[in-house]
DNA sequence: CTCTGTGAAGCTTTTCACAGCT
DNA sequence: AGCTGTGAAAAGCTTCACAGAG
């Protein structure tokens, strides 16, 4: 898993995105295509913040680090700074997917409506299991996993998907990488290693209930604070 | 969406534990529980971080806010620490969760197989589509939404994870708060606003792609690192 | 000697508050 | 006057490094 940094180099454009922002960034691309569909032109740091959920200092900082695309008094073009973040997010072009397991959690994948909006395209399905290769799920064929190699060479796709098992994770990060994959997307219970140079975020749907459930907990139990003599 | 915080508490029991550590102790109660299966019966914080895949320094002080819980000079005790954190975790008992929307994801979420082990239970599935409602999906029936109310209240649930598109979210959201409901997660790409009191975290799984198009794109554009004369 | 538990240092992220442009 | 862009302060998180228990 290497997440590359480089806090701030001072070349032309500005480079060097905090890891925090470039994970918010989809967020704000979100809120002002909402915006874009409301009908609106131009838009204050406070109104965009608030469609995105987050303070508008916050939001201000963040985009600094993309340049100075606002106008001080007024604030930003909604289209003019859509297609910034958007540039900047490596959204101009459209990026193929392969998701490897079309169990329920991968078909569900690859019927997803959102990804075709945010400019992610999936672009091939891969499984083990015999019985289920040759089946069409949301108008793909399913692939053997063999063919891996060839389908990320032909169709030029950098992004895999793991949605099988657990068990079957770190194997299938290997083939991925073989392929010459180099960011994957983890929804399997699982750590996966793979070589530097390769991207890996991991998705746990459980962990995700869990921290819910302790947050949970501790609402229930901490009400009666009652102090002992 | 509220997140309790409270740094540190100088009662009893160490209380308020940083978020950072209750989104990592899910792992580590993974790696005790892989340890386990393999019939360790104790180890030290070097391979306890190996299997979680973390610096061994940040699990030790992760595990410096429950308490002190291993032996200098030895270890940990596997299963000694594993029931510690989950007791902390509120894992002790079963959490008892009601998925609203039984499209693709929803039907995923509902036959996942990771969530039995990790105290999680399905115990009740939602819809708006009559369609549906009546289906049984995983060995449950879907009932209607205004049969939420009742579900919540008779099952105890507390928890609501929201699985439609992101239209319908918002109004999920308020039925689920006014059926009692105190934590939310949410899997529909828009935000949602609920009250103090109710925590929300949310899983967007177009955003994670988005941040490894982000990388990728960085990769293969700053490869020719070329100073111009 | 080994490995935990933890102050202290270092780094990242968030928030504040205001100078400066329109 | 209004709102952006940003240094600087504050908060939070990670890593170091070592005292101290076994």
């Amino acid at each position: 898993m290497t997440i590359l940094r480089s806090p701030r180099l001072a070349d032309g454009t500005a480079r060097g995105i905090p890891d925090a922002t470039v994970a918010r960034l989809p967020v704000y691309l979100r809120a002002l295509n909402a915006l874009a569909e409301q009908g609106v032109l131009s838009c204050a740091s406070g109104e965009l913040a608030e469609q995105a959920g987050v303070n508008p200092a916050k939001l201000r900082k963040d985009l600094s680090y993309l340049g100075s695309y606002g106008t001080r008094g007024v604030g930003y073009d909604v289209e003019y700074l859509r297609y910034q973040i958007a540039r900047e997010m490596g959204q101009t072009q459209d990026w193929d997917v392969v998701i490897v397991g079309v169990g329920n959690l991968g078909s569900a994948l690859s019927a997803y409506q959102g990804f075709s909006t945010r400019g992610i395209r999936v672009a091939a399905l891969v499984d083990a299991d015999p019985r289920r290769v040759g089946t069409t799920i949301s108008d793909i064929v399913v692939s053997p996993v063999d063919q891996l190699g060839a389908i990320v060479a032909e169709r030029r796709i950098s992004i895999g998907v793991i949605a099988t098992p657990g068990e079957a994770a770190q194997e299938v990060a290997d083939r991925l990488v073989e392929a010459g994959i180099t960011s994957i997307l983890n929804f399997a219970p699982a750590l996966v290693q793979v070589p530097d140079g390769v991207d890996v975020r991991k998705v746990d749907l459980s962990i995700e209930l869990q921290i819910l459930a302790y947050h949970e907990q501790r609402k229930t139990s901490s009400e009666p604070k009652v102090i002992e003599a």
